[in-house]
DNA sequence: AATGAATGAGCCTTCATTCAT
DNA sequence: TATGAATGAAGGCTCATTCAT
C-alpha cells in the first residue's frame, strides 16, 4: 500500500513526479550546502526533504546519482539570472557593468564553487558529474562565458569597446577572476572578506575600452 | 611483528624519523591524488606506504593530520619552482615571460586544486587546512601572487611595462586564470586538452605594455 | 539485507518494537553474564542476540546506552521476587524466614554483583550507571533493604520481634552479608560452594529477638 | 646494549631485580585506582613507572600478570594494619573498638573494592585472580576477618564479651558491612557521603555483649 | 510507489605484544 | 636486559542499500 507522500511536501509537489525529485535535488543541494558533501547521508537528505529513505530509491539510482543531479540543477538555477546582462550593453560604463557583473558572478560562484570542487573527493562521484558535464554543459569553454561575453560584443558593436578587442578573452578572465575569488574564499573561511577584485576589473577594462577613451 | 620497517621502506628512509614521515606524507599524497580523499583510508595509505596500519599512528595523530601535511607538503614542494621568476625580467618578451609562467602554474595547480579542494567536502578537515593555511602561507594574497608580481616589477623597472601598470593586478589576473584552467580541466578529466589561455594572456600583456610597443 | 528480523528473533518479539528492545538488552545480559563485560562486544551481543550489529543502533544510542540498560532491567527482574516478603510474617519463625531470604537474596545477587562489579572497570559506564541508580532506583538506601526491613517491621508488631530492635539496622545487616557473599563467591569462582551465612543470620535473629525467647 | 633502567627508577630500586617488580606493580596500581582497569593501558603503566613499555615484560610475562600482582599486592599492604588490632583488647570499649575497626577496614576497602571489582569484567583476568587468591590467601573466610575475630576472642576471654558469642559471626558481619559499605559507595560516587553504619555495629555490639551489660 | 528497520562491509583508532638495537 | 617503533587484530560505530509491508 503505497502511503501517499506526507502533506507538506504533496502540498508543494502535488504529487507530481516531476516535482518531488526537484524537491528531493533541492533537498539534497540545501544539506550539501550547509554542512557539506560528508553530512549528505541518505538520512539526511530524507529528513530535510521530509520524506522516508526509502523514497529517494524510488526517484533515484542511488545517492551518487541524487548528488549528481543537485549539483547540476544548483548550477542550472544560479546562473540563469547571468543571462540578462547582454541587455545592459549601452547602459552606465563597461567598467561600471563589468564590476557589477563581477560581483553577481561572484555571489553564484560562491554558491558553485564549494559543492563542486567537494565531488573531487570521490573519485566516482566525480566521474558521474564529468559525464553530465560533458554531455549537457560548456559546449564552449568555461562556465557562463557566454552571456559576458555575448554582452561586450554588443557593447563593442556600440562602439564602447575597442573593435579589435578580445571579448571573449575579457569575459573569459574576468570570470576567472570570480572562479578563484569563490575558490580562495571558501577555503580561508566564509568570515572572511569578500576577495577585492577591482583593480584586476579596471585592468581589464582598461585593456579593452576604444583607443580614444 | 618485526620491529624494523620493512626493507622496501628502509631503504628509503634509512628509519629516520623524519625521511619515514616525508614517505608516509607522501604515500597519502599519491592514494589522495590517484583516487581522490574518499578513497584515502587509513589502510589505503598504509598499503601505499609499505607499512601496517598502526605505524601510521606512530607518527600522526589522526588521519587528519596525516591528510593535512599531504596537503601542505604538496602545495610547499609544487610552488617551489616558482620563486625563479623574478630572474627572468629582462629576458624574452614579457608576453613570452608570462606565457610560459601560466604554463608553469598552470602545472603546479593541476597538482593543487584537486587536493585542495577535495577538502571541501569534510568540514572538519577544511577547517584544520584553514587554520594550517591561515597560520603559515597565503600572508600577502592568494597563492604565489608574489613571485610573478616581483618579475612584473622588474621588468616595469626595465621599461618592458608601462610605467602606470598595476603589476598586482596583472599577476592576480595571470593566476586566476591558471586557477580556473585547473579546476576546470579536472572536472572535465585528465585527458582532456588543457585548456587554451593564450588569448587571455596576450589581452594581459598587452594591457600592460608600454605606450610606445 | 532482508527487512524483517530473522525468523528465530521475529518468532520471540513479533516485530514489537519493545519486546525486539527486551530482547536485545536480555542478549547483552547472557553475554555479559558469562564471558564478562569485556567480551560484550557489540559483535558478540548481536551474534547472541540473533541480529546484524547494526541492528543495535536502531534500538539504542550506543554500547554503554544498551550495557546499561541490561544492568538495570537485571536488577530490576531479580529483585522483583524480594517484594513478597513481607506477607511472610508471623509465619513459622523469625529466624527461619530470615535463612530464607538470606538464601533468596543471595541467589539474586549472585545475578546482580557481577554485572554492577564489571562496570567498575569502565569510568564511563559507570558514570551512566551512576545517573541511572541515582535516579531511578534505591531512594533510602542499599539494594533491596525497603522489603527485608519491612517484614521485620511487621513482624515487630506481631511480638515476634523485640519491641526496640532496629529492624533497620538488622534488615541492612542481613543484606550486607548476601552482598559480601555474593562478591566473594563470585571471586573464588562460580563452582565453588556457596557462603555459608547460617551464623551470622543466627546471630541477627537473636540480636532482635523478644526479651522472653 | 642493555640500557641501565633511567636513574629515577634506579635510584628508587637501586636495579634490583625484586625492587624493580614491586616499582612496577605500584605503578600499576595507581594507574588502576586513579583512572579504572579500562585505562591501565601498558604504555600508560610504562610512562607512570619511568620505563620503556618493553621493560614491562622482562619482569611480567604479560599485562595481565601484572595487573593480578598488582591487585594482590595492594591487598596485600592495605590490610597490614589490621594486624594490630587484637592488640586493642581491654582498651576503651568493645563497641568503640568495633565503631573504629568498621572506620579503618571500611577506608582499606573503598581502595580494594573498586579494584578487584573491576577484575569482574574480564573472565580471563578473573580466573588468573581467582588462581591466586585460591592458593595465597583467604584460607579460612573472607578477606580480614581473622584479625577482627582474633580480637573479640580476645575480648571475651577478658569478660568484655558474652561467653557463649559467636566471635566469628560478629566479626564476619563487621566486615561484611564494611564490605558493602564500599561498593555501594563506589557506586554511588566517590563525591557521595560514605554509608553510615553505626546503627549496625551497635547492633552486633549489643548482640555479644555480655549478659549482664 | 512510501516506508524505515535490518544489514554488514568498512572506517578510524587503540593496544598488547615483539624484537632489532 | 632496556627500549620503543612496528604491527594487525579487534573494537565501536556509520551508512548506502534493500525489501516486506
Amino acid at each position: 500500500m503505497p502511503r501517499p507522500l506526507p502533506p507538506r511536501v504533496m502540498a508543494s509537489t502535488d504529487g507530481q513526479p516531476d516535482a518531488v525529485r526537484h524537491h528531493l535535488v533541492d533537498s539534497a543541494y540545501r544539506v550539501i550546502a550547509q554542512d557539506g558533501l560528508t553530512a549528505a547521508t541518505t538520512r539526511a537528505i530524507a529528513e530535510e526533504a521530509g520524506v522516508g529513505v526509502g523514497t529517494l530509491y524510488n526517484y533515484f539510482d542511488d545517492r551518487r546519482d541524487l548528488v549528481v543531479a543537485a549539483l547540476l540543477r544548483r548550477a542550472h538555477l544560479a546562473s540563469e539570472p547571468l543571462h540578462e546582462m547582454a541587455s545592459r550593453a549601452g547602459s552606465a560604463t563597461v567598467a561600471a557593468n563589468l564590476h557589477r557583473a563581477a560581483g553577481e558572478v561572484g555571489a553564484i560562484l560562491s554558491d558553485l564553487v564549494p559543492l563542486f570542487a567537494a565531488a573531487f573527493s570521490d573519485v566516482g562521484l566525480l566521474e558521474a558529474l564529468r559525464r553530465a558535464v560533458a554531455s549537457a554543459e560548456l559546449p564552449h569553454g568555461p562556465f557562463a562565458v557566454h552571456p559576458l561575453e555575448s554582452y561586450l560584443v554588443a557593447e563593442r558593436e556600440l562602439g564602447r569597446v575597442a573593435a579589435g578587442a578580445d571579448c571573449r578573452a575579457a569575459a573569459s578572465l574576468v570570470l576567472s577572476l570570480c572562479h578563484e575569488g569563490a575558490f580562495l574564499q571558501f577555503l580561508q573561511g566564509t568570515k572572511s572578506a569578500p576577495r577585492e577584485v577591482g583593480d584586476e576589473i579596471d585592468l581589464i577594462a582598461a585593456a579593452i575600452s576604444p583607443p580614444g577613451a
